[in-house]
DNA sequence: TGACCGACGTACCATCGGTACGTCAAGCGG
DNA sequence: CCGCTTGACGTACCGATGGTACGTCGGTCA
C-alpha cells in the first residue's frame, strides 16, 4: 500500500519545518512563538510535540536542512571545476561564502544555531555538512602537495570562522561590491598559503 | 554627602551584572530566568526593571563588561611590546586568543551575543572594543609598509572571525595542546600576508 | 473483523518576562 | 526644621510561552 500514516506524517513535518524555517529566518528563534508556527502550518501543538521533541528540536532539523543545501552548493560548484585541487578549493569556498550571505541562512545557521544547540551540537552539525568538505579540500591539498604539510583540523577551524564572519558581514551590509571586495581578500590569504 | 542613593543604586547594579554574568556564562542566557538572577544578587525584580530595560538589556551590561575586559587584555599585551608594530599585533592577537578561550568569555561574548542582540548591534559591540584595535593594528601595518597597502576592513573581518571560530574551538576542546597548535597556524597565516 | 497503534486535537499547567502600583527614605528648597 | 519631591525598591499581578496529559479517530494488520 502507499502508506497513508506515513504520507500524512512526512506532510505534517514538511509543514512545520517549512513554516518554522520561514519564521526562525526572517525574525529569530526567540522572538517566533510555537503558536505561530503551527498556524502558519495548519495543524495544532500536539502534531508539534508528536513529530519533534519540542521547539529546539524543531529547530534542529531546521538546521540540518539549510547547512545540507548550503554544502550540496559547495559541492556542486567543487565538482563544476575539474580535477585541479586548488580550483575546487576555492570554487567551493566561494559557493560557501555566497549561499551563507542568504540572510535567512546567516541567521539560521550562524546567529542563532550555536546559541540554541550550543557550540559543540552545532560544530558537529558543521562538520557533517560544509566543514567537511573544507577539511577535506585542505587534506587533498596537502597530500598532492600544493600545500606545505601542516595539521589541516585547526587552520579549518581558521578559515572556516574567517568565511562565516565575511558571511555574516555580507548579509548586513548593503555595499554592492562587498562581496567583491572580501572574496578578494579571502582569495589573498588563501594564496598566501600555497 | 557620599551621596546615598547613587552608591545604593550602583551596589545594586554591580550585584545584579556580577550575578547574570555568572549565571550567563555558565548555563547561557535562555536557561537562566529573571528570578534566579534577582534571588542570587539579594533584590526582586523591581529593582532590576528600575536600573535596567529588561533581561536583554541587563544581558547588554554584562556583554560590554566582558568586552572591555578583552580589549583590555589585548592593549596591555600589546603595550608590554615596544613600538614594533608586528610584535603589537601579534602580542594583541595572542591575547585575545587566551582571554577568549575562558569558557565563560566565549559563551557570553561568542554564542550568545550576536543572537541576544543581533548580529549588527553586537558588531558594534566588537567595534568599540577588541575589534577597533585589531583595524588600529592592521592600519599601522599598512602604514608603515609592513603589510602591502589592502582594504583593512575586510582583512580585520576575516582575522576577527577566524579569532573567534578558534577561541570558541579552544573553550570547549581538551587537548592540551591545542592552543599552540592553533596559535602556530593563525600566526603562519599572519605572517603569510607580510 | 476486532484489537492495536500511530497521528493529531483539546484542554490544561508551570513558568517566564514584563508591568502597575504602593512604600519608604534620601534629597532639597523654604 | 519642615514638607514636598523623587529616586530606589518590593509586591502583586498579567499575558504569553513552552510543554504535558489525555481523549479521539482512522489506518493497519493478524
Amino acid at each position: 500500500m502507499a502508506g497513508v500514516r506515513i504520507e500524512q506524517r512526512e506532510r505534517t513535518r514538511r509543514a512545520l519545518v517549512e513554516q518554522a524555517r520561514a519564521l526562525f529566518a526572517t525574525r529569530g528563534y526567540g522572538d517566533v512563538g510555537l503558536a505561530e508556527i503551527v498556524r502558519a502550518a495548519g495543524v495544532t501543538k500536539g502534531a508539534l510535540y508528536h513529530q519533534f521533541e519540542g521547539k529546539a528540536d524543531l529547530f534542529r532539523v531546521v538546521l540540518a536542512e539549510v547547512a545540507a543545501e548550503v554544502a550540496d552548493a559547495v559541492v556542486a560548484a567543487a565538482e563544476a571545476q575539474g580535477d585541479d585541487p586548488w580550483a575546487q578549493f576555492t570554487a567551493g569556498s566561494r559557493a560557501f561564502l555566497e549561499a551563507s550571505t542568504d540572510p535567512a541562512v546567516a541567521r539560521i545557521a550562524l546567529v542563532d544555531g550555536p546559541a540554541v544547540l550550543g557550540w559543540t551540537e552545532w560544530r558537529a552539525v558543521d562538520e557533517a555538512t560544509s566543514g567537511r568538505h573544507l577539511v577535506e579540500a585542505l587534506g587533498t591539498l596537502v597530500a598532492r602537495g600544493v600545500l606545505a604539510p601542516r595539521p589541516v583540523a585547526p587552520l579549518a577551524h581558521l578559515l572556516g570562522g574567517a568565511m562565516n564572519e565575511a558571511a555574516l558581514w555580507l548579509a548586513v551590509t548593503d555595499e554592492p561590491d562587498a562581496l567583491e571586495r572580501v572574496w578578494g581578500e579571502l582569495l589573498a590569504m588563501m594564496e598566501a598559503l600555497r
